[in-house]
DNA sequence: AGTTGATCATCT
DNA sequence: AGATGATCAACT
């Protein structure tokens, strides 16, 4: 029989992934949670993750709350992606926490952005607040690595934002700086800090921050899939 | 508070 | 309308 089901145990392969992945592609949220046993909330209001979870739960990715890629004996991390009807992405992407302390040395090649970008499974997924949530669809999956022109991108814009970090300018970054890779809060609330470099090299406290990439580079990275 | 998963809601 | 800054949930 050939049933559609969620993978019982992670891929063992990056085509068995790719594959399980392409088969979700066009079946609405709706279909997927039904099929996983599952109920769709109304909205992503007060479960932003939901997306998320359901596809990692689909494409058999080791449980969310786990400080490693998804598919950690692949080194493949999972993002879904909200698209509008032209396939251009609705919000920018999460990558990982920045790091405000303990900074003094760390470079680019060996960094917790670029280690998490190494290798991407991006599903797109219908994002348009119009659709209800169970109809939304599922696009077709593209299995990314940075090429040399958009390392290299994100290389400059880590180094200058890492700069600022380390020379306790971290409070005067704004979602402007960089061109593909921004920073900005990452937190429960704007009550939860987190420890940084003050403008003297003085302990200070500050919200979490994280990298995100913008919506030009990601929008760039799915159009290039879209005409190949 | 920190990790994972992100989108919301307000402002320009 | 689009981007920025703020926020939500589950788990540890």
């Amino acid at each position: 029989m050939h049933t559609l089901q969620p993978l019982q145990h992670p891929p063992e392969n990056e085509a068995e992934l790719l594959l399980q992945a392409r088969r979700l592609a066009g079946l609405t949220l709706g279909e997927l949670a039904f099929l996983a046993g599952l109920t769709p909330p109304a909205d992503l209001k007060r479960d932003k993750g939901w997306i998320g979870m359901l596809l990692e739960r689909w494409l058999g990715a080791s449980a969310g709350s786990k400080p490693e890629q998804d598919f950690a004996a692949l080194g493949i991390e999972l993002k879904t992606i909200p698209i509008d009807s032209l396939g251009r992405p609705l919000e920018t992407t999460f990558v990982c926490v920045a790091p405000l302390t303990g900074n003094t040395g760390v470079i680019w090649e060996t960094s917790h952005v670029r280690h998490k970008l190494q290798r991407v499974l991006w599903v797109p997924v219908e994002g348009e607040r119009a659709i209800p949530l169970a109809e939304r669809r599922v696009g077709s999956p593209l299995l990314w690595s940075p090429d040399p022109h958009e390392d290299e991108q994100l290389r400059r814009d880590w180094e200058e934002l890492m700069d600022l970090i380390v020379l306790g300018q971290v409070e005067r970054i704004t979602a402007r700086h960089g061109e593909v890779l921004q920073l900005r809060p990452k937190a429960a609330n704007s009550k939860a800090l987190t420890e940084a470099v003050g403008a003297q090299g003085q302990p200070i406290l500050t919200l979490p921050r994280g990298f995100y990439l913008k919506k030009n580079f990601t929008a760039a990275l799915l159009a290039r899939h879209f005409i190949t």
